[in-house]
DNA sequence: AAATTTATTTAGACAAAACGAAAAATTAAT
DNA sequence: ATTAATTTTTCGTTTTGTCTAAATAAATTT
């Protein structure tokens, strides 16, 4: 398994060819930066080792053992962001560049090791959840803060967007995984939220609050 | 800067084209199980970049920048080394397969922060020095035990062999590095040492001292 | 339904890295 | 000093992954 091959499955999994869905060539191509022609070349190549289903015209989707592969490239790189956050003090917005290369390191024991010394995350510093070993990716139980009521709590578990740019602002206003967010008031004009963090009242646009993942406190 | 590129590198690195020292292709070949036409190739590619001096049938040497690369890839390649040993609990004989693809890692801070979290270490597992962040390699003040007189005692601080086989034997007798040695015999007939090493007494052919470095005690 | 736009594929070409066979240079042997 | 053996290079070819330009299919408009 060449690391072209593992990037291509990464993308497709992530565009949401995880079983039936197709996912088109020129959606893979904007997402990897590359042509649709060069999609189309890996997407033949792909279909022949049996790691994807590919009908011309139409798009791809993973096939059983595609998904399989894809899963532990995941794990792999939700893992090692979780390393890079935990043990060697990276920030949300340094990851992903790094974890993308590390994914591609190819030992079991490796792995297996990096993910017993973090005690088996289930979650990396996104708040994605890490796959098991054996492929079974957990639920997010999840919402995004703009989807909740005025008046209730949350805490925040993860972000949609991950830019390095929103993950900065993140960073500038101290908003982090694990605080508590209280919807104070939502603005009926602009949808815009003022919210309590860590005793401290803020105002968020919808947008942010759009991008912010919350888990439902009772 | 290519993966191939700083294989090669490092390899003219470790048969000593250090400076002035020419290293035949034929030598690259056999230790990269490559074939001299490829080491050819490279090493013209490589005298292109500014990387090697190479004179066509005589051999090649690493440049001023050449060497500054191989030993940030060498620093590299030790350090995960330790940190396989020493954070993953890795043994001796599994590492070096890991961080030949660590090595490759591109990132300043991810391997500052691995060099960190590590003490900044000044030898690998083997016992080989990590070249500093500035190319500086420490000295080795260690001697084979083979060397060593009937009497002498020392700190065993790596290993001339570092095949599998050899490591494994280590293992599987309770030599390991930091332990303490001392000579209480040289057999005159065949040069296999009696030595005491954990309180307990052992019988060690010639070919086994001579590939263990020591660090005299006193 | 025909025309146009958009998406996708084909085909030919290229760069990196490697290999094998044959040529050329170097070294060793007689 | 020739010849022989070895080492090294040249050259043509292969594989992987990519690209551009041109052709074809699908989707949209009118």
């Amino acid at each position: 398994m060449t690391r072209a091959e593992e990037n291509y499955l990464k993308t497709i999994f992530h565009l949401g060819g995880s079983s039936s869905e197709l996912v088109s060539t020129n959606a893979i191509a904007e997402q990897m930066e590359t042509k649709p022609s060069s999609v189309t070349d890996m997407a033949k190549k792909l279909a022949e080792k049996g790691l994807v289903k590919y009908t011309k015209y139409q798009g791809v989707s993973l096939s059983k053992t595609g998904l399989k592969t894809a899963l532990s490239i995941v794990r792999k790189h939700r893992l090692w962001e979780v390393f890079l956050v935990e043990t060697l003090d990276f920030s949300w917005d340094e990851v992903h560049e790094v974890a993308e290369q590390l994914e591609h390191i190819k030992s079991e024991k490796l792995i297996d090791r990096i993910d017993s010394l973090l005690g088996h995350p289930k979650f990396d510093p996104h708040g994605d959840p890490i796959p098991s070993k054996e492929g079974i990716v957990s639920e997010r139980e999840q919402h995004l803060l703009s989807e909740m009521k005025s008046g209730s709590i949350g805490v925040c578990v993860g972000v949609k967007d991950t830019s390095s740019n929103f993950l900065k602002f993140l960073d500038k206003n101290k908003i982090a995984l694990g605080d508590t967010i209280e919807i104070v008031e939502i603005e009926d004009f602009d949808q815009s939220l003022t919210i309590k963090i860590n005793g401290q009242m803020m105002s968020i646009s919808n947008q942010i609050a759009n991008n912010l993942y919350v888990k439902k406190q009772e």
